[in-house]
RNA sequence: GGGUGGUUAGCUCAGCUGGUUAGAGUACUUGCUUGACAUGCAAGGGGUCGUUGGUUCGAGCCCAAUACUACCCACCA
C-alpha cells in the first residue's frame, strides 16, 4: 500500500525540523554567481542581536521567504542574504543593565573589558534569533550570514567614513543635538519619538535693568531659565519696538541679558516675548547664532543642574523645575500658570525625555547626498510597493537635516578619527593608530562610536563583499526587493538608498515592499508593556510554522496593518490537515503498480477537463498576484482551489471511478488526482513550505524533483484549456446545488435517494446529465435519472428546481408538503420577478442601449432570456400544484 | 499645522482598469458516524458598502465636501 508508513495526520513538530535540515544539508538554500541564470537577490533586514523573534520578524521573513522560494522555482539564481545587527544602543543598554545588577559600571570595567563582555553577549545571543528564523522555514543562504560588526562590514564602514570625510561630507562641530540623559548619548533626529504630554505654561516677568518695569513671557520649561542669555521679540511687533536693545535682569540668576529682535518670534502667540536658551533648545540655538549670544549649558550628562548654580546643583531637571518655580513665585516673578499640552521628544529606545543640548559631534551633510536617492525613486529606478509610501520617503528626504552619527557608546564602530592633544590636528585614517603629522606625537582616537544605522546603511553591498570588487557584487547588485515595515523607511531605507547611490552609483534595490504592523486581535500594537504580544515560537510549537505563515499571509495586503487572531492559525492548521487527508485518500486509491505512461488523455471526462481548466486559470492568476506582491490574494485563490474545486468536488466525483475497478477511465482519474494535487502543492509551497514538500514527495508524479523547493514553478498547459467544458460542468454543479438545496429545505433525509427527471429541450444538456449520472448519484443522493423534452407525465407532487436550460424534477411522493412547496415557489417567483424588472428596465432604457458596450448589453439580454424561462417554469409548477390541491 | 490610510455581514477582511442578484473566513441556525478529513460535509439566515452632493446609460469603485478613526511628519516658546 502506498499509504504504508504515512501518518494519520501531518505532524509539523516532527516534519518541519527534519525537512529544514535536509534542505540545508542538500544546499538548496545556497546561491552562487551563475552566469547561466538570472540573479535575484534579497537582503534580510538584520535583526538585532539582542532581539527575540516577534511577530514583526515573523511577517517580514515570511514575506521574504515566499518571494525567494517563488523566484527560485521560477528559475532565478535566488540569493537571500541573512545577518544580524549589532544594535549599539540596545545592546549596550542591556549589557550595562546586567552589569548594574552585579554592581558594576562601564567605567569600572574599562573599554576593553567592556567590549569583551559585549562580544561574549553577541556570541551567546546573536545566534538565538538566527535559530528562531530557521524555525520559520526561512530559506536563506546561511553560508553567507553576516554581522554588521564583522571584519568586512567594519572595513566598509571605515571606507565610507573616510570617503565622506575626504569629500567634506562628514564634519565635526558643536551643534545642538538630541541627548538622551538615560542612554547618555546623542541620538539622531530619526531616533526621537514625539508624544503629546500634558504640561504647563508658566507666565513670568523679567525686570528691566533700569528699573522701568518688566516684560512678561511664558515658558514650558522654567528650569532652562538658568541658561537664558536673551529675550526675543519680533522686530515688527509694535508693542515691543522700544525695548529692543534694552537689558533685563534674569530672575534668580541676576545675569544681565539683552532684548533682541528676531523673526522667529510669532507675534500672535503668547505674549509675543520668548526667552532664549541657546544651549537647551534648537530654535533658541539658531537665534543665538544670529545674535552672537552666549551658550550656557546648565545641565550635566544625566540632566542634573551643574555646579554653576549651587542652589540647584545636582537636582534632576524636573526636580529643579519645581524648585525654580517655587523660588520664582516667592520672588514675585511668577504671574500665572496655565495648563498646556505640548509635544515632547523622547528617546525611541528608552522613552526618556530628550534634552536638546549643545555638544561636539560628528555629522553627515545629507542634503547633497539625498539628491540622487530622491532621483532614483522619482525616475522609478526604485519603486515602493504600495506606491503611496514614496510620499513618506520624499517627505523625509526633501526636508532632510544633517545626520548626527557619533554616539557616546563603546559598542559599535569606533570613529576612525585621531586627535593630537598637542596641536589639535585631526587625522581620519583606516589605521589602528596614528602619529601626528605635524608634531610627530602619538594621537588619541575619538572614543565615540558610530550610529548603528551608519553600518546598516551599507548592508546591501557590504554583505556582498564591498569594498572589495567581488564577483557577487557584480552579479547580485543592485539587489531586487527589500522587504520591510513602514516604520523603518526613515531609519533604514532612506539611508541605504543614499549609501547605495553614493558608493555604488546605483540604488540598492529595484523594489521596496512595505508591510504594516502585526497588531493584536483588538487592533492594538503588540508590545511588551501591554503584554499582548503573541510569541511566534509558541505558535510554531503548537501548530507548526506552516500554520503561522498561513495566518500571517491570509488577508495581508502590502502596506496594511493586520490583526493577528487565533482563528487564522486554526484555519492554517485545518488546511494542512485537509491537504494531508486529500493526499491520503489519493494514495489509498493508487495501487503500487500504476502505469501512468498508459494514460490516454483523450479519455479525459467532463470533470477532468473542468478541473484542468480551473487549474490553468489558477496558475495564471496566482502567478500574477505573486508577481504583484499580492500574497494574501494569491494564497486565498490557491486555498479555494484546493479546498473547493479539488477536495469538495473533484475528489467526490472521482470516487465512483476509483471504487469501480473496472471503470475504463479509472487510470486517468488516478493520474489527475496526483497531478493536480502535485501542481497545487507547488503553488502553495512558497506559503507553506513544509506540508507541501511532504505531500509532494508522497504523490505519484512523473519527472518529480528531489524536492518541491527546486521544482519548476507551474505554467499554464495549453492542451488543458477547456473553457466550454468548464461552463458545462458549472451547469451540472448548479443543478446539484439546487437539488441539495431542495432536499435540505424539504427536510428529506440524506438516506432517501430520489429518482430525478431532467426536462430539457437541449440534447447536449440532456446527455451531459446522463453522462454525469454517477456523480449526481453520489453528490445529490440521486438513485437514477430520466431525461425528457417536455413535462408530460411528471407527477404533480414532484419538486422542481430550475437551472439554465431546463428543470430537474424530484418526485418525492407523499413526502411533499404542497403548502410549503407553494410558499417556496412563490418566494422564488418573487425573486425572479425582481430580477426581470431590473433587467427589463435596463434594456428599455434608451440611454443604456445606445451607450453601453455591446458585450454588456448582450449579457443583459442573455440574463433576460434565462430569467424569463425560469420564471415560466416556476409559474407552470405553481399552476400544477394548485391543480393538485 | 501639513500629509497618509481606513470606514463593506455580529467579528476579521476581499472586491482588479466603474458593468451578473456585493463576496470569503469566522460566528450563528439546521441536517449529516455519506468507504480522506467532525481540524470534516451539506443547506440556511444576515449588508440601504460612514454621510451628503456630483460625474455617468450604469458608482462599493471616479470627483467634491463632511464625519469618525488610526498613523506619519512639523521648532510654535
Amino acid at each position: 500500500m502506498r499509504t504504508d508508513g504515512i501518518s494519520k495526520s501531518f505532524d509539523p513538530n516532527e516534519a518541519e525540523p527534519r525537512l529544514y535540515s535536509e534542505w540545508m544539508n542538500k544546499g538548496y538554500f545556497g546561491a552562487k554567481v551563475n552566469p547561466d541564470k538570472k540573479p535575484f537577490c534579497v537582503v534580510m533586514p538584520p535583526p538585532n542581536i539582542t532581539g527575540q523573534l516577534h511577530m514583526g520578524h515573523a511577517l517580514d521573513n515570511t514575506l521574504q521567504d515566499i518571494l525567494i522560494r517563488y523566484k527560485r522555482m521560477k528559475g532565478f539564481e535566488a540569493l537571500w542574504v541573512p545577518g544580524t545587527d549589532h544594535a549599539s544602543i540596545a545592546t549596550e543598554a542591556k549589557i550595562v543593565e546586567k552589569m548594574r545588577e552585579e554592581g558594576l559600571t562601564k567605567e569600572d570595567l574599562g573599554r576593553e573589558k567592556f567590549l569583551e563582555r559585549a562580544w561574549d553577549w553577541k556570541k551567546q545571543y546573536g545566534g538565538r534569533i538566527v535559530e528562531q528564523l530557521k524555525k520559520l522555514g526561512s530559506s536563506c543562504d546561511w553560508s553567507r550570514e553576516r554581522f554588521t560588526m564583522d571584519e568586512g562590514c567594519s572595513e566598509a564602514v571605515k571606507d565610507v567614513f573616510i570617503k565622506y570625510y575626504d569629500q567634506g561630507l562628514i564634519y565635526r562641530g558643536e551643534r545642538i543635538i538630541n541627548w538622551c540623559p538615560h542612554c547618555l548619548t546623542s541620538i539622531s533626529n530619526a531616533e526621537v519619538d514625539y508624544e503629546d504630554q500634558a504640561g504647563a505654561f508658566w507666565h513670568l516677568r523679567y525686570p528691566f535693568e533700569d528699573g522701568t518695569g518688566y516684560v512678561e513671557l511664558a515658558t514650558t520649561r522654567p528650569e532652562t531659565l538658568l541658561g537664558d542669555t536673551a529675550v526675543a521679540v519680533n522686530p515688527k511687533d509694535e508693542r515691543y519696538k522700544d525695548i529692543i536693545g534694552k537689558n533685563l535682569i534674569l530672575p534668580l540668576v541676576g545675569r544681565k541679558i539683552p532684548v533682541v529682535a528676531d523673526n522667529y518670534v510669532d507675534i500672535d502667540f503668547g505674549t509675543g516675548v520668548v526667552k532664549i536658551t541657546p544651549a537647551h533648545d534648537p530654535n533658541d540655538f539658531e537665534v543665538g547664532l544670529r545674535h552672537n549670544l552666549e551658550v550656557i549649558n546648565v545641565m550635566t550628562d544625566d540632566a542634573k543642574i551643574t555646579e554653576d548654580y549651587p542652589k540647584y546643583a545636582g537636582m534632576d531637571r524636573f526636580e529643579a523645575r519645581k524648585a525654580i518655580v517655587k523660588d520664582l513665585e516667592e520672588g514675585g516673578y511668577l504671574i500665572k500658570v496655565e495648563p498646556h499640552n505640548h509635544n515632547v521628544g523622547t528617546c525611541y529606545r528608552c522613552g526618556t525625555t530628550i534634552e536638546p543640548r549643545v555638544s561636539l559631534q560628528w555629522f553627515v551633510k545629507m542634503e547633497e547626498l539625498a539628491k540622487p536617492a530622491i532621483e532614483a525613486v522619482k525616475t522609478g529606478k526604485t519603486k515602493f510597493v504600495p506606491e503611496r509610501f514614496d510620499k513618506n520617503y520624499f517627505n523625509w528626504m526633501e526636508d532632510i537635516r544633517d545626520w548626527c552619527i557619533s554616539r557616546q557608546l563603546w559598542w559599535g564602530h569606533q570613529i576612525p578619527a585621531f586627535y593630537c592633544d598637542d596641536c589639535g590636528e585631526i587625522v581620519v585614517t583606516k589605521e589602528n593608530s596614528a602619529v601626528c603629522p605635524k608634531c610627530g606625537k602619538p594621537m588619541r582616537q575619538d572614543p565615540d562610536t558610530l550610529d548603528t544605522w551608519f553600518s546598516s546603511a551599507l548592508w546591501p553591498f557590504s554583505t556582498l563583499g564591498w569594498p572589495k570588487d567581488t564577483e557577487e557584487l557584480k552579479y547580485f547588485y543592485p539587489t531586487n526587493t527589500l522587504v520591510t515595515g513602514y516604520d523603518i523607511i526613515t531609519f533604514w531605507v532612506s539611508r541605504m538608498m543614499v549609501a547605495g547611490c553614493a558608493h555604488m552609483n546605483q540604488p540598492p534595490f529595484d523594489t521596496v515592499l512595505i508591510h504594516g504592523l502585526v497588531r493584536d486581535s483588538q487592533g492594538r500594537k503588540m508590545s511588551k508593556s501591554l503584554g499582548n504580544g503573541i510569541d511566534p515560537l509558541e505558535v510554531i510549537a503548537e501548530s507548526g510554522a506552516d500554520a503561522l505563515r498561513f495566518a500571517l499571509v491570509t488577508g495581508n495586503a502590502p502596506g496594511n496593518d493586520q490583526r493577528f487572531q487565533q482563528d487564522k492559525i486554526d484555519m492554517g492548521r485545518n488546511f494542512s490537515n485537509k491537504i494531508w487527508n486529500a493526499m491520503k485518500f489519493v494514495l489509498m486509491n493508487c495501487e503500487d503498480d500504476l502505469e501512468f505512461s498508459k494514460v490516454d488523455e483523450s479519455k479525459f471526462t467532463l470533470e477532468d477537463k473542468w478541473i484542468l481548466n480551473k487549474l490553468n486559470n489558477l496558475i495564471s492568476e496566482a502567478s500574477s498576484n505573486i508577481e504583484n506582491y499580492d500574497y494574501g490574494v494569491a494564497l486565498s485563490k490557491i486555498v479555494d482551489f484546493i479546498w473547493e474545486c479539488y477536495c469538495d468536488w473533484y475528489i467526490e466525483i472521482a470516487k465512483s471511478r476509483l471504487f469501480d475497478k473496472e471503470c475504463p477511465t479509472r487510470l486517468e482519474a488516478q493520474y489527475l488526482l496526483n497531478k493536480v494535487l502535485g501542481i497545487s502543492m507547488q503553488m502553495l509551497h512558497p506559503f507553506m513550505p513544509f506540508v507541501t514538500e511532504e505531500v509532494y514527495r508522497n504523490l505519484v508524479i512523473d519527472d518529480k524533483s528531489d524536492s518541491i523547493m527546486i521544482s519548476d514553478w507551474p505554467t499554464v498547459i495549453d492542451r488543458y484549456k477547456f473553457d466550454d467544458e468548464e461552463k458545462m460542468m458549472s451547469t451540472l454543479m448548479d443543478a446539484i446545488r439546487s437539488i441539495r438545496n431542495i432536499r435540505s429545505e424539504m427536510g428529506v433525509a440524506p438516506s432517501r435517494k430520489a429518482h430525478i427527471i431532467v426536462v430539457t429541450e437541449n440534447d447536449n444538456i440532456a446527455s451531459m446529465f446522463v453522462n454525469g449520472k454517477a456523480f449526481l448519484e453520489r453528490l445529490a443522493s440521486v438513485s437514477g435519472l430520466d431525461t425528457q423534452k417536455d413535462k408530460s407525465g411528471i407527477p404533480a407532487t414532484a419538486v422542481a428546481c430550475v437551472f439554465a436550460g431546463g428543470e430537474v424534477y424530484i418526485p418525492l411522493g407523499d413526502l411533499i408538503d404542497i403548502d410549503k412547496e407553494l410558499e417556496r415557489l412563490a418566494k422564488e417567483k418573487e425573486n425572479l420577478q425582481k430580477e426581470i424588472d431590473r433587467v427589463n428596465g435596463k434594456l428599455s432604457n434608451e440611454a443604456f442601449v445606445s451607450k453601453a458596450p455591446e458585450k454588456v448589453i448582450n449579457a443583459e439580454k442573455e440574463k433576460q432570456a434565462k430569467y424569463l424561462e425560469m420564471f415560466k417554469g416556476v409559474e407552470d409548477r405553481i399552476a400544477m400544484l394548485k391543480n393538485e390541491q
